[in-house]
DNA sequence: CTTTATATTTTGAGTTGTCAAAACGAAACT
DNA sequence: AGTTTCGTTTTGACAACTCAAAATATAAAG
């Protein structure tokens, strides 16, 4: 049996989890809920069906986790949403900011198909307009660990790689601001009181944002 | 509150039904059941439900038809079935033959802006891949009414407007015979009794095919 | 005008996915 | 330990969609 769009928004959101998580901690409920949008109560019972499926382990009281099966499942909904949203951007001319919700559907119903077709006429990206990584089609996913603005060293020229934050108007904030992926900066200086970073672009403007936004914009040292 | 894929699904049904329809009748609940693929009681269900919201004339017993309402939603759904139809083949490069599928689950889900950008990037066409009329954004639909194979005149030269048949091995066979919409043929003869139609084709090939096949293949009069 | 055949509707039940609110378990505070 | 807090699970209910099979209406045939 396929899994229906519910199951397979249910492994993703926990794939996605889980991998903003260190350690191999289980994945809480009421964290999958929130990321569902979905109440606790229905977390619950769906889970339980997905591990009688086979797909989570579920440890009640603890959390859940997928299993190596849903794993990879989960890895081949995120290929077809990502790779949905660089073939919008690349080939149908949209926004980089609006791509989002349109994969949030197409992801349960393009095929496998059209899925290689658009993979092959794109020339088989490794990274979709935010910079995440597109697994492969047998599941595979390399994803490089990034610094953030936060984390990254001060006064040396990096790279933006990567935005961990689909929200349209962010992501058209940092286009605006030259922060997009591909787009070369420094950190000039972090406030941990003004709870502030102090960014200059490549063009040498000046910019100032919260830590709560530079923790979502993954960077690597220019080489 | 938007139409759920089911309800576009019996919309679209019925649309269809009647157009295939000599007069105004009425669609029998049977036939929308089969065309639906769903249980005869089920379609009675759903077709209450959609009486009540208005999208359907209903008459127990008799059948049922479209509201305008219920049309203008039908004619939306039929033009991004189409339209992305249009889409797979001359951007994504796919079959004539293998892209109802596809189009079936993307109609309900491709967005207004993304329809409307795969519309401009075709040069706004007026008919999908198998010569199917795409409704305009307005849910207006301009259907010329074409004769076929079986009814058109003997020993003139015609073209293949439309196929009205979706079935992949039918279609595959129609390209091979190079018989795809604007391709010119002339019809030989008609055998009644052999219950067979005899083409010509413009390279001189000489084709035979049932009359069940010939029905399915609209022509117009080269001009 | 009856009887029979056919199409349609009703009924009863099942599946999937959801919520609100009550019950409960585990952990944190006093 | 006793108690409050918080997250989780259970319960009861509902919406949307479906089927099989019984009941019924209509149409056709005798
Ligand atoms: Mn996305
Ligand atoms: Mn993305
Ligand atoms: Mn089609
Ligand atoms: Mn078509």
């Amino acid at each position: 049996m396929l899994p229906s769009s519910t199951v397979e928004n249910y492994l993703k959101a926990l794939y996605q989890a889980e991998s903003s998580r260190t350690g191999k901690t289980l994945v809480p409920m009421g964290q999958l809920a929130t990321a569902v949008g979905v109440a606790p109560g229905t977390a619950t019972t769906m889970v339980k069906a997905l591990a009688e499926s086979g797909l989570v382990d579920y440890e009640p009281y603890v959390g859940v986790r997928l299993s190596s099966a849903g794993a990879k499942l989960a890895a081949l909904v995120l290929r077809r949403h990502r790779l949905v949203e660089q073939f919008l951007v690349e080939v149908m001319g949209m926004s980089w900011a609006e791509v989002h919700e349109d994969a949030e559907q197409l992801e349960h119903v393009v095929s496998d198909r059209l899925v290689e077709r658009m993979d092959a006429m794109l020339g088989h990206p490794s990274v979709d307009p935010h910079g995440d990584p597109i697994p492969t089609a047998d599941g595979t996913i390399v994803a490089p660990d990034y610094g953030s603005l936060l984390t990254c060293p001060l006064t040396v020229t990096v790279t933006v790689t990567r935005v961990t934050d689909q929200d349209a108007s962010f992501l058209r904030f940092l286009e605006k601001q030259d922060l997009k992926p591909g787009h070369a900066l420094e950190v000039e200086a972090r406030d941990s009181a003004a709870d502030s970073v102090q960014l200059r672009t490549a063009s040498g403007r000046q910019i100032t944002i919260g830590t709560q936004a530079a923790s979502k914009v993954l960077v690597q040292e220019s080489s």
